[in-house]
DNA sequence: TGTACATCAGTGAACGCGCGTTCACTGATGTAC
DNA sequence: TGTACATCAGTGAACGCGCGTTCACTGATGTAC
């Protein structure tokens, strides 16, 4: 049985090219007009076929939407993975920083496609389940930071935990396994959204007017933020 | 001289209760699609009138949209105002708590004019000067925190903060006087991008299937977030 | 108080535009024998 | 290797829709004398 993703004709070889060049369009033309404003005639008029023709290749634009959500989320992922994978697994520090460097970076570098995954859901677009487990990957790199600091005995003086929090972490406890306690558990949902909240509002704009060196600034909080 | 903003006679009444009603219209509106599909046509429709009589209130489309940005922040900025206000002035942990919980249960009670003032910029639009002022109500109420942290003298031990960041936050440092030094303007500025960062998360639906009870979650992370 | 004129809200038709999706079709590529 | 048929990419016209904005107009309200 040939494995289906190596394509084997010319036919086949042709759709994966096509297939990729209307990805790459549309993410160009998220750039322009935004994810609600995607337009798929726009997209095959930049690649000079006819409107019906992206029809052979995505049944609808919501899927188009998907293919480039999920997209996003394997780049981003890959991108912290491997620079996280760089770093000596003792050096904790050097190893959130690596995630948050890389995190803004490419967030800077993509800020389209960072909206389209951390951005406000578009209207009338409901992501299927095909998104979840790629979403999931730098979350899983920062769980898996937490882990090898809390067993090499670095996790620092555990804060109280309220029973109501206790149980509402529950479903992020049965993902990440017995790897933290709560009270760490915590502590990297809190660097996380400090982590993800400094570059929303950096690539929203919010900082004009207030900060000027925002590559400084964001150094200097992710390393107040590091857990350990 | 009669004051303008006081309607004098039946035509001036009638024009200022038909804007509020577009303005009311055009917000719900912005529930359903979104600020990029928000239609004057929709609107118009709603309100039984010609979808060309809304030029005799808004020149065009951009500017109603600037109208319900500068609402959004007056109204979000007004009742962080009115909420802190309410607390002893002594009591900081307090005045902190009802900055970020009143934010919250705005940001939850207005998730669309939320994402208006802190999501991502609508494509093709420019907001004018005019919502520079609304904009920084929030910001102003917790630097009179800090200020008054500070002044009272319970600021915690300042960690370093290197000479880029120093520099890097100087616009910040102009708007907010001689009121607390560069440590603490950092820790706040910390602070309140925890506070934005989880209204965000929690409102684009981050949180799914991570944390059950949300709000018992908020209030810990927020405590864990005061400054002194 | 009454009249003449100016101001203004609201109308409805029209302009020019772009959109997602469907459909019957043509012609090239692939497959089974 | 050659032929007959099936599969598939791509076309172009069409459907029905909604949009922001302009314009000449009507009729009501306001103002100056």
């Amino acid at each position: 049985m040939p494995n289906p993703s190596i394509p084997r004709t010319a036919r086949d070889r042709a759709r994966a090219e096509v297939t990729s060049e209307i990805v790459e369009a549309a993410r160009r033309h998220l750039g322009v007009h935004g994810a609600a404003g995607l337009s798929l005639r726009a997209v095959t008029r930049e690649l000079g076929m006819a409107s019906s023709a992206i029809y052979r290749y995505f049944p609808s634009r919501d899927d188009l939407l998907t293919r480039l959500i999920i997209d996003a989320y394997n780049d981003l992922g890959e991108t912290v993975e491997q620079a996280e994978a760089a770093v000596a697994r003792s050096d904790l520090l050097g190893r959130w920083m690596a995630v948050a460097m890389t995190t803004r970076a490419w967030g800077l570098a993509h800020p389209e496609e960072w909206t389209l995954i951390y951005g406000s859901p578009v209207p009338g677009y409901a992501a299927p389940d095909d998104t979840i487990a790629p979403a999931t990957r730098v979350a899983a790199v920062l769980l898996r930071q937490l882990a090898d600091g809390y067993h090499s005995g670095r996790a620092p003086e555990p804060q109280p935990v309220p029973r109501p929090v206790r149980s509402a972490i529950k479903p992020l406890r049965e993902f990440s396994g017995d790897g933290a306690p709560d009270d760490l558990l915590v502590r990297g949902l809190m660097a996380m959204t400090q982590l993800i909240g400094a570059v929303m509002l950096e690539i929203n704009g919010q900082f004009k007017n207030t900060i000027d060196d925002l590559e400084a600034y964001f150094e200097l909080t992710m390393r107040r933020s590091f857990v350990f």
